[in-house]
DNA sequence: GATGAATGAGTGTTCATTCAT
DNA sequence: GATGAATGAACACTCATTCAT
């Protein structure tokens, strides 16, 4: 029987991704992780071999993760389209507060390292996409959505989901919010995205 | 009187700028600097005294122009509203793809020194903002726009603009685009960010 | 009574003395060992403590075998004196074949450490090397052999006999020698030798 | 113009040299350099890049420099065979007190890494090493000499140059020499060898 | 008896920085 | 004004060693 995960191994995996896409310390080194984790330095490469092969580890899992969940908001197609929208509307906000800088770990090591980071996408992931814009379009076309291209609706999401969260400290100063403003903010923004992309509600 | 800067001192500010804010090197050292704009490290040192001064520098700068333009933008006072907003859409994309990073850049850097970049917003520019907030409420209450949060407006526009560009890789996936469908898409962005901000246009 | 050591312990030994005297890595980790051996990286601790009391319990039993069966050699008075140094030529090559980079471990060890490996000869052998100086010496004076200090004739020998097989790639090298070649160059240095130090026969 | 390497350049080299040729240190750190040469650690990667450059270089410098005065006394076709026999080993000898673990390293380095060193003979080497080869031979067929495979004559003078001075401390314990005797007896070594390899002397 | 987990000390290496020139 | 030389501090990583089980 294989052993599960030592409880360290663990650990050293939730402090980097904390450290990574929670906190956003995007230039963390192996000493920052060991030291946030209570753990030596040496056991990072213990477990991981290499600061890489974790960071990879580590990537890889939350990408698999958000994928894997995105699907299956996707997938629910028993459901009328605008509370589909509703339903990714909501996760995207859920996984922008859960792991506001991912994209910017991801962006940050593609501008550093060009070729790595190959596929984003894991298998089938594309099918599911490719139907949510024929959903878009047909909604379109039956006239119960104004006209817009599926491709620009889908990165509208994403942009008013993500950027709030991700750039926050521009934000909080762009609009001059407090920290519990800020809090605030965040929690009216998705009634505010679906009154933009609904505009009929 | 101050002195002229010399043209190293400006060869290296505008090659740092372009490797941080361009080419969303984050990581880049005072020798990748260097060799980008063909002169001796020591030199960087010679002009601004360390890394960080340079980076400081270079970003200040940055900011500076950011808000002097953009506050240029809003002072259009003789513009109607939407016309306005047009003009703000415009010079935020416009700014997206000269500097695509210069947000990114930012978050890391406050994510990793807290305390650090005191001052986002130069003296004045707060007013400004003032003006336009007020501008948009005023257009809500004459029912030529619908109801909606000044700040999440702006929130808004600042999300459509900015994320695409910034988070360009994860688009190109996410919507699965080649290198020129994604340069078509970035050109169609302005129509689109109007019509769903104005929806009656 | 001394206890029996376990076929583990014998294994970690004896994968040591191929690793070090016959395959030459000097720089071998205990690690490395361990993989050979394939058994647990601990368990050389647990059996010898230390990396260093390894390596100091198998140079001790090869020196001591070597030794041991050398004074045998020597030992055998019967015998006249020329088949007496064709025995020791013939022991010193099959010694060299045997355990080619034994010379370099020790030489590397000394010089790393110059106060480690104290006695290299163990009890009695010095007895045994003066006998057989007094032979060469007996044989020198009665005429059946050219002149010659008996401690040059001894490290004649053993550079003869040791020095092609310990530095073979510089061997191979100068006299540019196939592999095939090089094996019977060796297999021909007894009767060469033999041939150098007894010109008459 | 060019510069020269400068002092230091040439400190860490002459060092390293000293260290591994010399001393016989072959598993030397970076540190271990720096501390005899009394720099900082850091220079040595300044001036080299890395460690495998610095032992490459020093190295090859020092293959380079025996090859090409082996040749200087190879190529005196002027001399009597003997006197150029006699040269060679003089050569060897003096070569071998310069630099007396400069074949132990290379075997140590080639048993560590057996693909690293690739050419270890200069070209027009391999010509000047055919015709000593000739000249033995001719020496032979003329009857001036005991028959010997030209080959094994050359490793005979190698294996009774190099081995006393490359393996000093198992010559001393052998034949149980004071430091000052070992001394003595390495000056003995010309004639000893030229007595052994022309017996009629 | 044997081993997975963990670590302190040390390795090669990089980097921002200083300084003499 | 500009730069080659030099270095302290920190980095990722490795290794022999210890220890609880």
């Amino acid at each position: 029987m294989e052993t599960l995960s030592t409880d360290v191994e663990q650990l050293i995996k939730e402090t980097a991704k904390r450290i990574f896409f929670v906190e956003g310390k995007l230039h963390a080194t192996t000493q920052d992780i060991a030291d946030a984790a209570g753990i030596n330095r040496a056991s990072i490469h213990y477990y991981y071999r290499s600061r890489k092969q974790l960071l990879d580890k580590v990537f890889e899992e939350a990408m698999h993760e958000f994928h894997t969940k995105l699907n299956g908001v996707i997938a629910q197609d028993e459901l009328p389209f605008r509370e589909l929208i509703a339903s990714v509307i909501d996760f995207l906000l859920k996984k922008s507060m859960e792991h506001p800088f991912l994209e910017l770990f991801l962006v940050a090591e593609l501008n550093a390292n060009p070729h790595s980071k190959g596929a984003l996408m894991p298998e089938g992931a594309s099918n599911r996409r490719k139907m949510l814009k024929e959903d878009i379009a047909r909604e379109v076309a039956a006239g119960r959505m104004k006209p817009i291209d599926p491709e620009h609706f889908i990165v509208n999401l994403m942009s008013l989901c993500s950027f709030p969260v991700l750039a926050k400290p521009i934000v909080k100063n762009a609009i001059e919010l407090s920290e519990e403003a800020y809090v605030k903010f965040i929690g009216e923004r998705k009634a505010v995205i679906l009154k933009l992309v609904f505009p009929d509600l």
